[in-house]
DNA sequence: AACGCGGGCAACCGCTGGCTC
DNA sequence: AGAGCCAGCGGTTGCCCGCGT
C-alpha cells in the first residue's frame, strides 16, 4: 500500500484563495518550478505538492492562453485527436498557452457534443453506425484510456480546416501515422484501409524511439 | 420569483512509468 | 532485480452559473 502524498489532515482543499496563488506564484517565480512536493511547504501553502502542480499548471502560468477557442485551434484538436486518442498532454503540447486539462475540458463539453450531433463518433472519428471496430463501439459513454491511448485512432474525416500552415513538431510515432494516407479532413466517410491497419503497427514498433521530429504539416490537405 | 436542469470549468483522485537506491 | 518515490497524466467529481419553465 503506498504512502499518501501528503498528510490530509493539515491540508486545504477546494477552490484556491488570491493569497494562495500570490504565494505559489511568488515562490515559483523566485524558485522556478520543480519539487511539487516540497513546494507546499516551502511557500507556506497547506496544500499537497500534487494539487500545487495542478494550479500553477492550469491557472497561474503566465503563458496561458484563456478565453474561447478559435475555430483553427478548435479543428487543431479534432486532427489531433484523431491521431493521437484521449492523449491530452500531447495534443495541448501543440496548442501553445493551452493546458492539457482545457483541451480535455474543452473536448467533452464542446467539440465531443458537436461531433455526436454530426452523427460522427467521437471515440473513433467514424460516423456511428457504419465501421465502427468491435472494441471501439464499445466506447460509448465511458472510453477508456486503454482503448484510446494504446490503440491509435486513424484519421478517418475533416473539419472544415481553416487554411492555415502550422509549424508543429511530431514523434516519429506520430509522423508515421500522418506520413501516409493523407488526412482526410472533410468530415467525409473514409473506408477502411488495410494500409492504415498496417501503418497502426508500424507505429507501435516505431513508438520505442521518441525521438521528435520537426515537420511542417500542410492542413489544407 | 423560485425552482430544476444542464453545461462549463476547476480541482481531486488514482494509476502509470521513469528514476534512484 | 525490485522496492519505493515522484511527477505526470487521464478520468471523474462537484460546484457554480445561466437558462428555461
Amino acid at each position: 500500500m503506498r504512502k499518501p502524498c501528503c498528510d490530509k489532515a493539515n491540508i486545504n482543499k477546494g477552490a484556491w484563495s488570491k493569497q494562495e496563488d500570490q504565494k505559489l506564484t511568488d515562490y515559483i517565480r523566485v524558485h522556478g518550478e520543480g519539487c511539487w512536493r516540497s513546494i507546499p511547504k516551502a511557500a507556506g501553502l497547506h496544500r499537497c505538492g500534487k494539487s500545487c502542480r495542478l494550479r500553477w499548471l492550469n491557472y497561474l502560468r503566465p503563458d496561458i492562453k484563456r478565453g474561447i477557442f478559435a475555430e483553427d485551434e478548435e479543428d487543431l484538436i479534432i486532427k489531433l485527436h484523431a491521431l493521437l486518442g484521449n492523449r491530452w498532454s500531447l495534443i495541448a503540447g501543440r496548442l501553445p498557452g493551452r493546458t492539457d486539462n482545457e483541451v480535455k475540458n474543452y473536448w467533452n463539453s464542446h467539440i465531443r457534443r458537436k461531433l455526436i450531433k454530426m452523427g460522427i463518433d467521437p471515440n473513433n472519428h467514424r460516423p456511428h453506425q457504419s465501421f465502427s471496430r468491435p472494441h471501439a463501439s464499445s466506447a460509448e459513454g465511458a472510453s477508456t484510456s486503454e482503448s484510446l491511448n494504446k490503440g491509435h485512432k486513424v484519421p478517418v474525416f475533416k473539419s472544415r480546416a481553416a487554411a492555415t500552415h502550422h509549424r508543429i513538431s511530431f514523434t516519429k510515432e506520430e509522423s508515421t501515422i500522418i506520413s501516409s494516407p493523407p488526412l482526410n479532413l472533410d468530415l467525409t466517410i473514409a473506408l477502411p484501409s488495410p494500409m492504415i491497419g498496417s501503418l497502426e503497427d508500424k507505429a507501435i514498433q516505431n513508438s520505442e524511439s521518441t525521438k521528435t521530429l520537426v515537420m511542417e504539416i500542410d492542413l489544407n490537405c
